[in-house]
RNA sequence: GCCCCCGUAGCUCAGUGGAUAGAGCACCGGCCUCCGGAGCCGGGAGCAUGGGUUCGAGUCCCGUCGGGGGCGCCA
């Protein structure tokens, strides 16, 4: 899909080095007024001083030194400051649809990230609860950035990160033991910065029914630690469970209880006393953070002499460093902005590259209902299960709604919107123009064709058009890996669904010539399949009717 | 006080150093004896602000104003 920019590229760089240009920078872009053709090329306005000449002269006097592959590429000549436009030739954009229906799946796919291997750590919700809405959205970044990387050749592994060890353990523990005695007619307090859910109150009524006065019977302390351990099994399964509903394919989960079996937060900071990163002070251990780009220190052991969260987070990192990936992504909270600092700095302070690891907040989200925010605190324990946002909307407009803003981006989430099914919700929108040319081949009776033919027939204007949008889905997926950002996916598919619907408008596909009948079906098809791919990667469904 | 995100059309947002800044919604007006009208065609207005870097800035840097969030020996 990149042959016309490779090409051109390899012809620039040829022309500039006749100009005497020793290290030529070709960028090639697309110009935002297609009146300007597909391609243009800044060259000779980037190498105009070194050679002491006017950008538009130079640009002439490559345009006389560049051999083109009129097949590929028609040159439409030097515009404005100096820039050099081009314009794909028709047979080159009539043999995507050739493409497409040979590699039906695989169109899109490519090698571009072929040979790396990237891990992309999400969601890791505390599994001191259901999983809420702001798990959902990085559920959805997270999953959609593992399909486009591995779309791209690369080899990709999500993980989620299990907290299943330190104090909120024991705390939850606590907090389950209270509604278990009150339950029992016991009265009890909830523990000071306890858990107040009330899905923890029918867990606990669960215990009850299933095991009676076992936990009573026990002294206080053992009995809450076998209620933690088994409240955050509960919700692990849970986890798990509401994931795959949400289509999330996790390739690992890594326990931070298998962390602790190894001791592997005591290695840690020993290899950071090793190294002198460690000093104490008031009886705490404090990493040297500030001394690797932190505005300060950590500390990573308690007066107490236990470790705080940090410590076994430290561990944890190092031990993905370990693990040897080429990209170590996090996709995290707003509210987690410090560690970004502060984790590079401690995996710096280890030797480590830290130029691996990248952090990245994925801003929160707002739900609406009729044009309001539902309210949500988390600790009056009134949270929005991420179950029942899917059980109201679908996964379908759940996932790709997750996808509509930036991850920068701060997102309001309209429930009503979601639910609509009419043109206005984005995600019925790129469905319908799927499902719409799926009814084009049952209305016509015919299979779908697996193979072009008369494709010279495509000449309108708007299916010249539609084939440019179907060969950015290459440039597409490329962009959303360089930013780490699925939302550019959800951009195209809104255009290619839109211009399929003014091609469809404005060109009969059924009742026309035989030959061009043929070309357009072709068309609709290679068409069907990259909306499905683009939904594909969004992990979102493309039905065959609606 | 320090740090992060954001400020583009009435609203929600694209635009990640290029040429005359684009979509959707909403609003107004057209298009169904015609392959799915869940669609298409047409119509207005805008880069918060002051500097700087650059041949070129919505985009990069500094300041100001405004909105949101974060700064524990909690996780």
């Amino acid at each position: 899909m990149r042959r016309a920019h490779t090409h051109l590229s390899a012809a620039l760089t040829a022309a500039l080095k006749a100009q005497g240009v020793e290290l030529p920078t070709v960028t090639l872009e697309k110009p935002r007024d297609p009146a300007h053709g597909d391609i243009a090329t800044n060259a000779a306005l980037v190498h105009a001083k070194a050679l002491k000449v006017a950008p538009r002269a130079l640009a002439e006097k490559l345009l006389a030194e560049l051999e083109l592959d009129p097949s590929l590429l028609t040159c439409e000549g030097v515009a404005g400051p100096g820039f050099i436009n081009f314009r794909f030739a028709s047979a080159y954009l009539q043999s995507l649809v050739g493409q497409a229906l040979e590699r039906s799946e695989e169109f899109g796919r490519s090698d571009l990230l072929a040979g790396k291997r990237i891990l992309i750590e999400f969601v890791s919700a505390n599994p001191t609860g259901p999983l809420n809405v702001v798990s959902a959205r990085a559920a959805a970044v997270g999953d959609a950035l593992c399909r486009i990387y591995r779309e791209l050749g690369a080899e990709c592994d999500g993980e989620f990160y299990v907290n299943d060890a330190g104090n909120q353990v024991d705390l939850l523990g606590r907090s389950v033991l209270a509604q278990y005695e009150t339950l029992r007619g016991n009265v009890t307090e909830i523990p000071e910065g306890g858990y107040h859910g009330e899905y923890l109150n029918s867990f606990a009524r669960s215990v009850l029914d299933s095991s009676g006065d076992v936990y009573h019977d026990m002294p206080e302390d053992e009995a809450a630690a076998a209620l933690g351990k088994l409240a955050i099994e509960h919700h692990i399964a849970m986890h798990r469970h509401s994931l795959e509903a949400f289509r999330v394919q996790m390739s690992s989960w890594f326990h931070e209880s298998a962390l602790r079996d190894k001791r592997a937060e005591w290695k840690a900071l020993e290899e950071l006393e090793r190294r002198g990163a460690i000093f104490e002070k008031d009886g705490a251990k404090f990493v040297l953070t500030s001394e690797f780009g932190d505005t300060q220190d950590w500390v990573v052991v308690t007066s107490q002499g236990k470790p705080t969260y940090f410590l076994p987070d430290i561990a944890y990192h190092l031990d993905k460093f370990h693990r040897g990936y080429d990209l170590i992504l996090d996709i995290l909270g707003p509210d987690h902005h410090s560690y970004i600092t502060k984790m590079t700095a401690a995996m710096s302070a280890l030797g480590e590259d830290a130029k691996r690891l990248e952090i990245m907040l994925l801003q929160h989200i707002t739900l609406l209902r009729d044009g309001e925010p539902v309210k949500m605190s988390k600790r009056a324990g009134q949270i929005i299960e991420m179950d029942e946002l899917l059980e109201e909307v679908g996964v379908d407009a759940a996932r790709y709604f997750f996808l509509l803003r930036r991850t920068s981006t701060p997102l309001d989430f309209d429930i009503e919107l979601a639910k609509r099914q009419s043109d206005d919700n984005p995600v019925f929108y790129a469905q319908y123009a799927h499902a719409r040319i799926a009814s084009i081949f049952r209305r016509a009776e015919l299979e779908p064709p697996t193979s072009a033919s008369h494709l010279d027939l495509l000449t309108h204007d708007e299916e010249l058009t539609l084939l440019r949008r179907l060969r950015e889905l290459n440039d597409v997926l490329a962009d959303c890996a360089d930013s780490r950002d699925p939302h550019a996916l959800t951009v195209w598919l809104r255009e290619v669904a839109a211009q399929f619907h003014r091609f469809y408008h404005h060109c009969r596909v059924l009742t026309t010539p035989a030959e061009l009948q043929t070309a357009r079906l072709c068309l609709c098809r290679a068409t069907q399949i990259a909306l499905k791919r683009g939904l594909a990667l969004c992990g979102v469904h493309a039905p065959m009717e609606m």
